[in-house]
This record gives structure tokens, sequence and C-alpha cells, in this order.
DNA sequence: CTGCGTGCAAAAACTTTGCAACAAT
DNA sequence: ATTGTTGCAAAGTTTTTGCACGCAG
């Protein structure tokens, strides 16, 4: 693992659970670690079986609840029928622009939205952990290709 | 079904595409419309079926993607594998704040935030259609609950 | 009549699990 | 040694589909 940080979280976490540190669970999260983005299960294993074919789905999906349990990755839901995955730590949190035309994902990070999230939350009596919020309508160049409708400029 | 407005629409998506009003659609579009919350399709089936028991899931999914592309319905994701629905017209638009403890549900809803939304997304060039925010955490009772075991530094 | 809609069962797609062999501590 | 981990295949879930029959327009 390249991530010093993530490195210590995650072994802490393994060995308050007494948990192993295998081959598998290296490639795994190595592979995951290190790919920027939104990653499917199945985009996961690919990967990993290009380093070793004989890794199973099983342990992907079991080692991808691992990295849930122990906050270095995110679940997300975008629609799609698949869970994908996306690394936690490291980055700033963010959100996500969603085309609903070509399908691209825009990231991006807004404290006063955030701020605003927590107040709601303390006046609702809730504790948040964790949030997701998700914009979905037309990027810029998808607009452009549904031109054929009048528009106004702002 | 009781509402003018929902029935218009519906009405005058099915008559553009040449869709037929059949009872079971009949069935599950009122039985959907007039539960609130998020429902799941089995939650929904089993609705449908206490009316009629011939119903077959196939065309409880049927149906709620006909609501979904004319937009009468919302699909939500909270996390345990099922797609939720919701009704989508005749009410604000609301956000979620989600117990990861019991599981219960709170609606919100807030301009400001709203507004922002709105703000990012033109500043990257999107036009939003929809959007959907969920705020995970811990309830007031189920903090309280969790009151007594004590924290782990991290 | 014509074609869309329905029920049923089979099929898909995605994820989880039981189990015996295996590896890390 | 002990205990957690893996691969495989079987089993679960949730959702979709093919088909022949039925019903709305």
């Amino acid at each position: 693992m390249t991530d010093p940080f993530k490195d210590q979280v995650l072994a802490r976490f393994m060995a308050q659970r007494g948990l192993k540190s295998t081959r598998q669970r290296g490639l795994i999260i190595d592979a995951f670690l290190q790919t920027p983005g939104h990653l499917s299960v199945e985009d996961l294993w690919a990967k990993v079986r290009a380093l070793d074919p004989k890794v199973s789905v099983a342990t992907v999906y079991r080692t991808m609840k691992l990295l849930l349990d122990c906050g270095l990755a995110h679940a997300r839901n975008f629609g799609d029928g698949q869970t994908r995955y996306e690394a936690a730590v490291g980055k700033h949190h963010h959100d996500h622009l969603i085309c609903t035309s070509c399908g691209s994902i825009l990231e991006f990070e807004n404290d006063r939205i955030e701020a605003l999230q927590d107040a709601v939350a303390s006046r609702h009596g809730f504790r948040v952990t964790s949030h997701k919020m998700e914009l979905y309508g037309l990027c810029r160049s998808c607009q452009g290709q549904l031109e054929s409708s009048a528009e106004e400029e702002r």
C-alpha cells in the first residue's frame, strides 16, 4: 500500500479484530486504493485477476465489506444494478453530478452545503456519520447535442 | 385515482405511447399513490395482492417502471438490497435522514441547500433535473441507547 | 380485430454462504 | 497448532424476460 495513513487505519482495524493479512487482500486493497473513481466489484475483480487469475469474486466481495467496515471505502448506488465503491480516505469528501444522458460523472465539493446538512441534522437530533448527494441532469456537452429545442442563455 | 393532476399526467403519458389502462395497473398505481413513504416492490405487491391475489410481481415491476418513466415515482436506494419507490408529485421535494442503527427514516427539506446545489451545478455547466441526498447517522434515540458502550480512541 | 398487457416460470444479474483445503500468526 | 481465509459451487435476492393467452381500444 502506498499511503501510510490508510496503511495504519487498516492495520489497526485488522489487529483489533484478529484479522489476517493475506496476499489476496493485499492485491485487492492495493488495486482498489490505486484506482480513482467508482468501481464495481466486477471492475475491481478484473484488475485483480490480471495480477492473480485465481482470486475469486467472493474474496473481492468479502474484502470490500472489510474496507467498508473500516471506513476506507464508501458504497454508492447510481441506479444501475451495481454497488460501486470509492476510496474514502485521503480525499476530501465530495458529491456527484451525474449526466443522465451520457452517464459521465463529475465530482464536486461544497463546504457550505455540508455545513447546512449538519445544521439540518442536528436540528432533528441526528448525529450524521456520512452522507451522499447526487445531482442528476444534463452535462454541458449533452445539453449542446439536444439543442434542437429553443432555450435561453444565462 | 384520487388526484386529478396525477391522473392527467398519467393519462397523457399513456395516450402518447399507446399504452392501455388495465385493472392491474389501476390497482397498483392507486395503491402506490395512496401510500406515503418508501415502498419496495415487495411492499407494494403485498398491498395489491390483498385486493387481487392474482396480480404477479412482474406486473408490479413493469408498472413501477411506467411510473418512473412518466415522472410520478422516484426510485431510491437506501443501501439494503432493494429499490424503493416514492410518489413524486404533489409533495415538495425532500431529502432523507437515515438512522444506521434502527433504520428509521426522517424527511426534511431545505431550500438553501437546494439553491446551493443549483449554483454548484451551473458552475459546472450542468442543468440539474433531479437529485437525491441522504444523510446517514444515528437518530436521537439510538444515540441514547449506545451511550453505554465506551468509545475507543481512533 | 390488433396489439398491448398479463401471469407464470425460467433466466439474469448481483451477492452471500457452506465447506473443505490452506495459510498466517 | 490454532484460527482466520480462500476458492468453488451452490444458494439467495432482486429484477427482467419469453411466451401463450387475455383483454382494451
